[in-house]
DNA sequence: ACTAATTTTTAGACTCACCTAAAAATTGAA
DNA sequence: TTCAATTTTTAGGTGAGTCTAAAAATTAGT
């Protein structure tokens, strides 16, 4: 049906449209594909034509209905690979994502289906991000990001917004990962850091890192 | 490294290789990867740059040692993944093929030591074959043909010749198994069909049939 | 409102993997 | 051994996906 390099284009596009909204412009999706400007202009009358996209000249892009059941499925398949990855395979929450990458575009209902199944159908992925189910429905939980809390407020982590390698490693050296209870002990207005318990442990974390980190409040 | 045709073409020349000894001819390249004899010279010129194989012109190709190694490594990879299809994801053997064609081109060295880890190093994919170790070494086991059996003869049928999917239905259907004890009851000298004992039960099978399972005498 | 800077598209070219048709080499049959 | 059939290579071309450089459109600053 499409191609590898297309999946990664309709994917892209489909992350893109979460955090902005309207169309999304050649040049950003240029710079998270690492490819240039001009080539994403191609594909883009190229997924026009096969009705996943419409594009106006100089407007940017957005994804038809189908455009977004297509993505849904690619999401679904990098986010189950992911899971299995870290549940069967002793994979760390930051070596996946380069192996899901290549395996996202394994075409196999079954396989998908199957996978589903072995792995107790899974809702999140090792990252805690939803995973779309069989029709494309993506089920989003309720979620905060850190650095919005105030003190005294409490939580569990229940997800990141960045997926880096760095970042995830940084994370499992301060111990904080899924599911541990986070209380928020102290803000400090000069820099935004935040002094948070976590773990019966007590450390400051930057900005930076609060704003990356998702909480469910309770 | 090598591109997926690539890996296509080294795989292939490899298996011919077994078969036959000698250079692998242009055509029986093509005819195997449904490609057109002019398509394979192109791509073994390419190969023969990169070390992979030899290559005279007119006189077909052989794998470098080094060429070899990369072959058992991608079969390597195809018959690890077709065990994890059977013996965890539900798939029938006469499945397992077409998706090991996808997967086995998957690269992360971690991905398949944990994969065979978690399978319980198998030495054996699901139609009987031989998985090469992380150095490229097969271990092939002994092993006949039923054709070439004699009255009274018995083994344990422990591998399939041909694994399309009509052949490996046909043997379900008879109740034909890897690890079914056989014994042969009766050669019929007019078309050289076999007669034989397999679970208890006595069935006719053609000698074709008969030249597409291995057999290890006991 | 007019430029200047920026963004986006177009034009033209490249590589990879494939194709068809024609030429060249090999093979094999009389 | 000669020539016809077959196999293999070469020549030239296509589409997918990418690139650079130039042109066109949009956006932003004064
Ligand atoms: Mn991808
Ligand atoms: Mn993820
Ligand atoms: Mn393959
Ligand atoms: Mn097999």
């Amino acid at each position: 049906m499409f191609s590898q390099s297309e999946e990664n284009y309709i994917k892209t596009i489909y992350h893109l449209s979460i955090d902005f909204d309207g169309g999304i412009s050649t040049n950003a999706i240029a710079k998270q594909l690492s490819t240039k400007a001009s080539s994403v202009t191609d594909m883009v009358k190229k997924l026009s034509e096969k009705e996943v996209v419409v594009y106006k000249k100089y407007q940017g892009v957005t994804l038809t209905d189908f455009g977004k059941k297509v993505a849904a499925s690619i999401i679904r398949k990098h986010r189950l690979w992911e899971v299995f990855l870290v549940e069967k395979l002793n994979f760390s929450w930051d070596e996946v994502h380069e192996v899901a990458e290549q395996l996202e575009h394994i075409k196999s209902p079954k396989l998908i289906s199957e996978l589903d199944a072995f792995l107790g159908y899974p809702k999140q992925d090792p990252h805690g991000d939803p995973i779309p189910d069989a029709d494309g429905n993506i089920h989003q939980i309720e979620k905060k990001l850190l650095s919005l809390l105030t003190i005294g407020e409490k939580g569990v982590c229940v997800g990141v917004d960045d997926t880096s390698s760095e970042f995830l490693k940084f994370l499992d050296k301060q111990g904080i990962g899924l599911g541990n209870s986070i209380k928020i002990v102290e803000i400090e207005p000069f820099d935004g850091s935040f002094v948070i318990e976590v773990n019966e442990k007590v450390l400051t974390i930057s900005n930076k890192i609060a704003s990356n980190l998702y909480i469910q409040k309770r």
